[in-house]
DNA sequence: CCTTATGTTATACGGTCGTATAATTATTTT
DNA sequence: AAAATAATTATACGACCGTATAACATAAGG
């Protein structure tokens, strides 16, 4: 067992040494950045000698890609845990949906702190590139998935390309605001974050919440 | 004179050597992320050599903090400078506005890589937080002036809240699609991203461009 | 209980980092 | 043209980086 701020909510059960490792990473890279992310700093995160790192990946660079598959990957799973209970009203499930995502981005501004060497990664290294990809993908295909249940459930006609681009709009304006309120906690509040969703959402849809 | 990816289309004449080295820090870092910019190679963009640095500069860090303040200070000027002929049709500014912001972003993904480094800089360091502060406050009350405008052309009525909600939301749209675009050009078109912008505007002001 | 395999540490190596300082070149001043 | 000042380089230093390897501890199997 063990708490923490990345993986929030989750009982982590840390048994496979390469996964101590990894979250090791995830954490030095929240509260330190990546530029001061050392091989050194995150053996201490682990509880273990430097040397050991070595022997688990192919060094710093691969545990860190790692890192992030492994993130992308536990996100992942957890919207398709949300989606799979979708068995209520479609747009009822968006409502809670959206909040949960607010709700999510507001947990802790380390998590921005993660994402934004990730990106990075994602530009400055080529054979990353799928692991974004992957997850926006994916995050994609959800909402279109979404949204269509609720236009349908609403009565409304809607098109694929309608459909596609209030997706990629409002997965815009999803890391619009976490962006700006991580960058600045102090510009405007949670609650305002949720209203300003909502509103773009619904004025872009034509859908009701 | 001098060409280059970042400034586009603004003829540089750096004559300040202190100047010449924020240029090669910005450059190098668009090139390399922030990681592999090293003070060797800061020097060899500036055609100078390492020791330099430090004769002009309180170290590395002191330089690419005034390379984010100078980037910034950039694209506040050519904020006022396009706003201060805003003589014409309000809607019709805004319009214009909203292409150029999207060419803009579209027009190297080179510019999210110094972006992302700034980003965490100013997580990372929170004697820096002010920059972005600065940044994000003049383009939020340039937003608001702009709509205030553009909503008295268009005869509607509108309160301080509301105009500061579809602001937040505006520039959070800006930077979702930057982000989103220059992770994955291959994702939707720059001609997409300025439709989705468009929409989600007018969608969220209920102004008609 | 000894052997074998595995997990872990201690230590070290070569390389590169940011920085500092003295020497050198270029520019300006008198 | 000489002197003084400023700009720039060459070189070096200590620190820390990522990685490798040999030694040590621990546990498993016979």
């Amino acid at each position: 067992m063990m708490t923490n701020e990345i993986f929030v909510g989750v009982e982590l059960n840390l048994k496979d040494k390469r996964e101590v490792f990894i979250h090791a990473a995830i954490n030095c890279i929240a509260d330190h950045g990546y530029a001061e992310t050392t091989v050194r700093k995150i053996s201490k995160y682990a509880g273990v000698t430097p040397g050991l790192l070595i022997h688990y990946f192919d060094g710093k660079e691969a545990l860190i890609a790692e890192a992030y598959q492994y993130l992308s990957n536990f996100i992942l799973n957890s919207y398709s845990e949300k989606t799979s209970v979708i068995n209520e009203d479609p747009v009822e499930f968006l409502r809670v949906f959206f909040a949960a995502r607010i709700e999510w981005e507001t947990l802790s501004p380390k998590l921005l702190k993660i994402w934004l060497t990730f990106w990075s990664m994602t530009l400055n290294r080529s054979n990353m590139k799928h692991i974004h990809q992957g997850l926006y993908e994916s995050e994609h295909n959800e909402m279109v998935n979404m949204l269509e249940k609720a236009y349908e459930a609403q009565g409304l006609e809607t098109d694929p390309k309608k459909l596609r681009k209030v997706t990629i709009g409002i997965l815009a304006i999803f890391d619009g605001l976490w962006l700006e309120w991580s960058l600045d906690p102090t510009c405007f509040s949670a609650e305002e974050a949720h209203e300003i969703l909502i509103d773009f959402v619904e004025g872009a849809t034509g859908l009701k919440f």
